[in-house]
DNA sequence: TGTACATCAGTGAACGCGCGTTCACTGATGTAC
DNA sequence: TGTACATCAGTGAACGCGCGTTCACTGATGTAC
């Protein structure tokens, strides 16, 4: 049966929604077409009449995983006269940790990416690295920009390092430590404006 | 034909070493036992006299692989008067990031390590983790024990960070930024003792 | 506005391939005498 | 020390399964008149 043009692009976005979020929680090869088809309650044959191929889907998929983690961010960066305090609390958290699906794409499938290097999935994870040291600089405080761009440097390795290593220790209160204490430190580290 | 005690335990040795590379450089997902029972110089048949599953080999080859790296930054780290700065400047390094294959598979495979949390390779990352911030703690300057403490659970949250961001990040300038701000970050703030 | 028909999103069976795993076989090793 | 034989690490073909992808088909939609 032919379907109406907005239940095509529902389908569409709840494909693309799923997929973002399954390839977050089970990585890239840990969800396939069938299932992910399924879990949008679609069937697998008519996934190449929306896509080219598994990796045009990827792609396609994380580009709004990122978009909608970026949203989020801005969100409450923006309602907070602490922003640099308020993403860290938001992105170094156990909520953040325990929600891969709908969490930061770079702490989910950093080392999937980092392997196919030529592809155009390195190409955004790179975009998206770039813009969260951007985003990153801009809300720090201080006003040497040279700084600042450095402290936003090793607050995204710090953070995202956090969240990867939280999550693969099995070690409730060891996992719990590692969020909380680089929590406290960056926001320690980062409380006062370059003196 | 059968083989000598001796050329089987070359065997296993080899065939453990080269999953312990490949596994770090493509992903567990990314290599098969008959490619790498070839890279080894065997064919697939042998494999299941010597691993009950590939299963089995991944843990015993990672845990090949963390000992190899201990053992690598013990020697590094035991030579130096700063031990903590060696450490630094060994693991947060292009040589480490351009080299998965031989260097820390926390930073290869945790994302992958993440995913299968009730699994014996997440005990053994919980493990690795555990055993690196003992080894931060005991090298970090300063007298305070809590103090140090913290200080090593956000230096290894930001090393780590670090070489998993330089990995994903297409662009040489940004990688290289990566590296060479968190090394000098990481070695700036901890070149005082506490006061 | 109503009717006839072409379109095409979605269905479900099927295909080909690669992977983990199994198995009958080989022949050098190492042991028993 | 030398010989006969059992062992078993490694070989290569084969199996079963899941995956990405293709394709003939369906029938509601949307268009042409």
């Amino acid at each position: 049966m032919k379907i109406s043009k907005e239940a095509v692009q529902q389908n569409r976005k709840r494909v693309l929604d799923t997929a973002a979020r399954l390839f977050r929680e089970r990585g890239i090869d840990g969800i396939g077409i069938a299932d992910l088809m399924q879990e949008a309650g679609l069937t697998h044959g008519g996934f190449y009449r929306q896509f080219k191929s598994k990796d045009d889907l990827i792609v396609r998929a994380l580009e709004g995983a990122f978009a909608d983690t970026s949203k989020d961010i801005e969100s409450r960066v923006a309602a907070d006269d602490k922003p640099f305090e308020a993403l860290v609390r938001y992105y170094v958290s156990a909520e953040h940790r325990d929600d891969p699906g709908h969490g930061c794409s770079l702490a989910a499938l950093a080392s999937d990416a980092a392997r196919d290097r030529d592809g155009d999935l390195a190409a955004l994870f790179g975009d998206i690295v770039a813009q969260y040291i951007t985003l990153l600089t801009a809300i720090l405080p201080g006003t040497d920009p040279e700084r600042k761009r450095a402290g936003a440097v090793s607050a995204l390795a710090e953070m995202v390092g956090s969240l990867v290593l939280s999550r693969v220790v099995p070690d409730p209160a060891l996992a719990t430590e590692i969020i909380e204490t680089v929590a406290d430190d960056l926001i320690a580290r980062h409380a006062a404006p370059d003196a």
